[in-house]
DNA sequence: TTGAAAGCGATACCAT
DNA sequence: ATGGTATCGCTTTCAA
């Protein structure tokens, strides 16, 4: 910056000052910008960074980054971040609290002004290091009973039993679910105790859960699973999943055997991914708009951040509740 | 750290070794550790990346976070790099080389460590840029002839190539191929040639191909453009797609239209993604390891590292060639 | 093994 | 509208 400067016969701040587009005469900027060019000058963030003791990152944890959903929140957040001069730190916790606790910490020290994670259960340490950061946190997917700070998302729960009242106002008495097989998943292992409730309330027996394969669950679940469960109960007449890949690798699966769907049994899926509209038959599934609570949650974040800029009195968390939506399709 | 250091009665740069694992005795270490778990301290990254001239951050531009190619290849690059105390710096490029121009400088703001681009094409600004940084850049995906640094990656026209002549020896004589509408898939593109050059190399008659849809290709895209394909050609045999996904596109519209595949037509794909092999009738299709791209591209930029870091003469450009395969299943 | 001082490259703040 | 100076929090370097 300093030889900036001295090329262009001004100081060092004015230097600054046209790389931040503020007060500067049309002259001074056009001779500054042109000395820039010329060198092929980049101003370092660090140091800016840690002169301003702002930086522009956001710091943005999932569980996994090839998993539609999730990359679809993430590209959400990029849509509503990157605008404002943000930078995505992006994490893969690969569905573990101890990994996302690590992540944290490590990018805490880039300073981020605010954070995004998924789920609302995190380790004791995640809590206190983010509190003790003081930044503006939005958990997603998810509706935490004792949010960090803000939230975005909807009950896994609830959506589950939304599908359960579905099939069973279809005429669907029998009905099995099929869903990871660790507890790490914990918005899965939401919808699998939705599944559960609902069967209970609407009286149609012993649950019928079969529980297959480390998240996060895909294509290549459904097959096996749905395998298992017609050993186990037979009789079944429809299968709700986990997620939309193992609805789709469980249909497929039918198709080896010969079984249609919904014809011999029904398959409902969750999440509305493309797979689930473009399969033959399509899908029924639980609608559920990811780019959008990525999107959504960047919003929040940015009005946070806004609001501290201002100094306005911190308003009261927020939580904003995502819409889910059963779409009925060919498949159940 | 100037508190950290006071309450353990030591120097800051004692803390400073501490943190950075170096010579410290096990007393002195063991009494600062515990002041700064007490006190919660996190350590400026942008501070040390200023002091220290060295930053942790990789920088990393893919065209899509939400193509399971690349987001395997992220995962790879992730895989290889992070136990190094790397951290990625991912950018989506949306497919546009201006994005990337736009994305290689905001993030050599933060002095990364090398860069990781997908492609073998660049605008000049970036080429210069990225020259002008003087770091390690691996190019993923492509097989330039003017690489900037070093290359991972195949030939996509000799892939699709390769494709064609599986697709002729199993007596397919009438090939189309289903293409994005865009040139700015590169990779898509030199798919597309390599099916033009090798049907004129068998004497296959006149191309068939349709081009359909922006990058990147999904499932929703192969349905209308095999129906355009069969429009306009109506006795082909064939068809090859640009990706899995609308090879799977296509498979679904010919369930619908009651097509046989692959009796009535048969149909492949490129990538290996799972649902090629998940979907009934399995996909024939060509393997590319994209997590392998990333995890080697990674590699390689470790190892140009540690050799500037040795001092080493700059090794000549590397290009490490990755293999692919045409796997034969049943849909072609 | 530990400490003191200098400085990394920008911005905030106050002057002019 | 522009410039001077202190400073952000750490690491490097050198000395003890």
């Amino acid at each position: 910056m300093s030889d900036v400067a001295e090329r262009a016969g001004v100081s060092k701040m004015t230097v600054s000052r046209v790389l931040a587009g503020r007060n500067v005469s049309q002259a001074t900027r056009e001779k500054v910008q042109k000395v820039i060019d010329e060198l092929g000058y980049v101003a370092d963030a660090a140091a800016g960074a840690l002169s301003s003791g702002r930086s522009e990152f956001v710091a943005v944890l999932v569980p996994s980054l090839s998993s539609s959903n999730f990359s679809d929140t993430v590209r959400g957040l990029n849509a509503a971040l990157t605008p404002h001069g943000l930078q995505l730190l992006l994490g893969d916790t690969a569905y573990s609290l101890e990994q996302e606790e690590l992540l944290v910490r490590s990018m805490l020290r880039h300073q981020p002004r605010c954070v995004a994670l998924t789920g609302g259960r995190h380790t004791d340490a995640t809590r206190a290091l983010l509190q003790r950061a003081g930044i503006p946190v939005v958990e997603m997917w998810d509706l935490p009973s004792d949010p960090i700070d803000t939230v975005v998302g909807f009950s896994n729960s609830a959506a589950a039993r939304a599908m359960v009242r579905h099939l069973h106002e279809r005429g669907y008495r029998r009905i099995g679910f099929i869903a990871g097989a660790s507890e790490l998943d914990r918005r899965g292992a939401d919808r699998a105790r939705g599944y559960v409730a609902e069967i209970r309330a609407l009286g149609l027996g012993e649950p019928r859960v079969i529980r297959l394969g480390e998240s996060p669950i895909t294509m290549s679940h459904g097959g096996p699973a749905i395998s298992a469960l017609l050993e186990a109960w037979p009789d079944t007449d429809a299968v709700m999943c986990v997620s939309d890949m193992s609805a789709f690798g469980a249909i497929m699966e039918c198709h080896r055997r010969g079984l249609s769907v919904p014809g011999d049994i029904a398959v409902a899926g969750f999440g509305n991914f493309e797979v689930s509209w473009c399969c033959q038959p399509s899908i029924t599934t639980v609608s559920v708009d990811a780019y959008g609570i990525g999107r959504r949650a960047g919003e929040m974040l940015l009005a946070a951040l806004a609001e501290r800029e201002t100094g306005a009195a911190p308003q009261r968390r927020k939580a904003a509740k995502i819409d889910f939506s059963v779409i009925a399709r060919d498949s159940a």
